[in-house]
DNA sequence: TATGAATGAGGTTTCATTCAT
DNA sequence: CATGAATGAAACCTCATTCAT
């Protein structure tokens, strides 16, 4: 009597993130999708019944985890400075693994039919809103809507990310000095947020 | 004796532009361009000989078109603050007409064939290069990478454009508030990039 | 328990090898294959992905038919002039199944991309040389290289059927005083290899 | 004021010769004929109105050729042996010339709605014949129906070249060793029908 | 739970042909 | 005599999905 494996809807769903968020492969089909991880294309079915399906469990599992990084660094119990520093670096760690992910996302956000349920702000976001209008008013950081303080902190971070093959380009940069501009922006982003 | 009309090829790009960048039709089909410019789907054909093509030229051509008005906004003969504030209003107004072209770029930029044909850095850009330099030394603007800069003020910009979905939910924003602030950014970011 | 039905694949294969070689449809759609398996268009496809593969696995199962069809006959324990009796009778018997075959083949081998894999001579065909140096010793055949005398016993075989239609006209005859000439080559051809 | 050129028609008609016949393409397009040419596709529509029309001409253009020069050599005032010698010449050089055009000869006799437009037996065909039988009679070929002379006389020449790439891999020959086969064979098929 | 067989819908491309100048 | 523009028909191919074990 065989061992029920019973992983292998796991297998197949870590296998689309790695495929649509580590390779870009953003038209994989489902065969690709089961090729890549060692089971027949029907297996997928049989599992997600529809690719829409599976593509949205992936992408909304992807959105979660996500989330909760940015939870558990947003709502720890640190200096507002330790909490930004620790969110910048949990964010370049998440593109390194996964560098498609943001273009990924981006390309959903805009598709005509997004639609994230959530019922409500997080939790920690709304702790972290505290911080910043607290942090405004020990002059910390330069008085704004808190909504454009967070889109200040995204933009800085990831856009950089989602064009790099664009501004290697235009500025002609080979990997390595890329990496090095990428390095320089993490104080450059403090200073530019807290000044 | 009749005009020759011509005007096809123009005008199945036009259409092609306009689905993709300002309708957002990312999967539209050769069928549906046609349908939308009042032509056969063969006719597409005709003239770009596959969807690829088509594809390809209507990108290339609304990269050239940007970054024409970059140069000529970047070349111009203006104060450096002056140049900033026609840049961001000549990026908003892009995004107002087509409102999904930096997110269909995004993704061909990051797509595993992407490969713009230049030779060189713009005139333009290093005129403007130039400028950023003088500007940190006269210390107007802080001491960094020019790319940096650069970086800096594309993120500002183009990132609450393209990820306006997901920001719009995230802090429970109405089409009227997201608008106002995005008003607020224009003065803010000048601010930061200046301060 | 049902028996798996499974023969559509050899069941295709069969009546393109029908159509093509009996019925001589060489430009047979695989719409045209597809009706006349009684199978759907889009299951041709299932089993060979693509027309050429379909072409190409029918086109070499009739080939290796005929060689081992061949082989049989020019390893059989038999004296020279039995073995060539046998040989053109299952020629003829070849032909009247599938009056095309020879046609089509000829196309094919003619075709820019023609590349049997075949790693030496089929151990059949050495016996049937050592034959033939055989008989040149003891004077029943003319001295020639073995290559020679099986061009010529497939010359005399084959042309007249793949050109009879040509030669019908040529010569004003009716199809019974072609199978009449056929009849008398029999023996004709036997006494040219032979004297 | 312009040169009337008017070698169009002809040069397309030369051109599509030389593909179908010298080059092997069967399926090129008129497209592909046009470029050759240098001229539009749709000169060659202009002139021909359909693709088969093209074709059709160029078939019985080469048909009529062919058999002006068959009758050049069969009507010829030589002694019989001699005739023979210059029949088979004028065949290799042809095939020297346009090595696919028999190949492609005998696809389209086999097609289904072949029909070549003679009223009678060639006068010169009809000296020929009578020439077999007289020779017949004097006892230099052996006793046959003309017609079976004639297909044996095709066949020994004919076949080999039309089946070259077969054989050539069958014998493991390279392509001199196959030209020195094809010249002894001059002298053997003289032999064969002479002895 | 898992799979091979089969299907339908929709897309792309090729090509000969016709139209209008 | 020549051509560019436009069209229609048909072929081909890919893919997600369903069926029947």
């Amino acid at each position: 009597m065989a061992v029920r494996d019973t992983g292998a809807e796991q297998l197949i769903k870590d296998t689309a993130k790695q495929i649509f968020f580590a390779e870009g492969k953003r038209n994989a089909t489902t065969q690709d999708i089961a090729d890549a991880a060692g089971v027949t294309r029907t297996l997928v079915n049989y599992y997600f019944r529809s690719k829409d399906i599976l593509f949205k469990q992936v992408f909304d599992e992807a959105m979660l985890d996500m989330r909760n990084k940015f939870d558990a660094v947003l709502a720890a119990d640190l200096p507002f400075r330790k909490k930004l520093e620790g969110f910048i670096d949990m964010f370049y760690a998440e593109v390194t693994a996964f560098p498609y992910k943001e273009s990924f996302m981006i390309t959903e956000i805009n598709s005509h039919d997004f639609d994230i349920d959530k019922k409500e702000i997080s939790p920690a976001l709304r702790i972290f809103i505290k911080d910043i209008q607290l942090e405004m008013e020990k002059g910390t950081i330069k008085k704004m809507r808190p909504a454009n303080f967070m889109l200040n902190l995204f933009s800085l971070l990831a856009y950089p990310l989602i064009t790099r093959p664009l501004f290697k380009k235009l500025f002609e940069l080979s990997d390595i000095e890329f990496e090095r501009l990428l390095h320089d922006r993490k104080k450059m982003i403090l200073e530019m947020l807290l000044c």
